[in-house]
DNA sequence: GTCTATACCCGGATAGAC
DNA sequence: GTCTATCCGGGTATAGAC
């Protein structure tokens, strides 16, 4: 169920993907996926589960072998676009199945492992303040997610190349966040 | 019509937008919005066409007086954050519309003045490279845009200074990139 | 666990009269 | 330009039998 659903999500986005249409994929009657999750939302929280796993497990290969922490922080940013452009389905369902992940604990303890290792790489690179690690974190974040949804918009062309080319910009632009992380904390405001 | 729409875009999210709904809420008929726009995707261009003038008539005060290149264009990401807070709506359907730009050649040129100014502080930072520029620039939208959807998503906290903090790191990143321009090409596959 | 059937909601869009 | 009426499609979710 959960694949089909994937694979729905895939070709209409998840704003628009019905229980209905994957019951009909799958053969059954609509109502046969009412009896495993009670609602529409329950489904869409359990692919969002798998999305945060699939991620990790993407990411994970990605850093082994990195010792540095500003060249594991950069490969994780690029590994994060790659997965945005590879599992478009899976990526989107992060921020935009409109499901309230209050709800659904399960969501918040998928994405932890995620959570742990970005901020693991981040605290190396900060020692001794939290402000600034979060500033950074905050700010690798935004941008990996900002060149994702440029790469997916077709900004980064649509060819072969695109996905690369994105994941090197990505990383270059991490490490420039890096190397000017003293300036994402101080004076003015002292936030 | 067109401020129902947005009205109602900033309630129930762009994608969840009807026409029927509008018609309701302005007392006419469902039918009537189709003498003046074709289709709903129609409707939505026009609101997209005013969402751009809005970004861009919040950025130019906003930028006005500023000669420093760098500080122009780290005022106009911040700019963008704050519209984005301000305008969730307009916001919203720049991004998540689902209509196709090609269809629809007035959002085009809507967007033009937009990425005019951007280009003019960008190039004005890396003169004599055009890739450098792209880059740069490409770096920066995704930041800001990134930066943009930490705070919608809450990751600012939902209280008063959130959308100062939020704008105020976009700021500083900014700066960051800027300052780390020189990295975003070069050695490595040449890009 | 799955079926059939059903009740109920919603939307887009058109035709033709005024 | 707006109305009424209508046709078409779609989805969520439940009830009750097998």
């Amino acid at each position: 169920m959960i694949d089909v659903a994937i694979e729905l999500i895939a070709e209409r986005g998840v704003r628009d993907f019905s229980v209905a249409e994957a019951s009909r994929r799958l053969g059954v009657a609509p109502s046969a996926p009412y009896a495993h999750f009670s609602d529409r939302d329950e489904l869409l929280a359990a692919v969002t589960v798998r999305a945060y796993q699939s991620l990790f497990g993407e990411m994970q290969p990605a850093i082994e072998g990195i010792t540095d922490p500003g060249e594991r922080l950069a490969a994780m940013a690029s590994a994060f676009v790659r997965f945005a452009a590879t599992n478009r389905a899976l990526f989107s369902v992060l921020y935009e199945s409109g499901v309230d992940k209050a709800d659904h604990p399960e969501i918040e303890s998928a994405e932890q492992p995620l959570a742990r290792a970005i901020l693991g790489a981040v605290r190396a690179l900060t020692p001794g303040s939290d402000l600034q690690s979060d500033n950074l974190a905050t700010a690798v974040e935004a941008t990996a997610r900002g060149f994702a949804l440029l790469l997916l918009d077709g900004d980064f062309g649509s060819g072969a190349g695109a996905i690369e080319r994105a994941a090197d910009q990505t990383a270059r632009a991490t490490k420039a966040l890096i190397d000017g992380r003293h300036m994402l904390a101080g004076p003015t405001g002292e936030n």
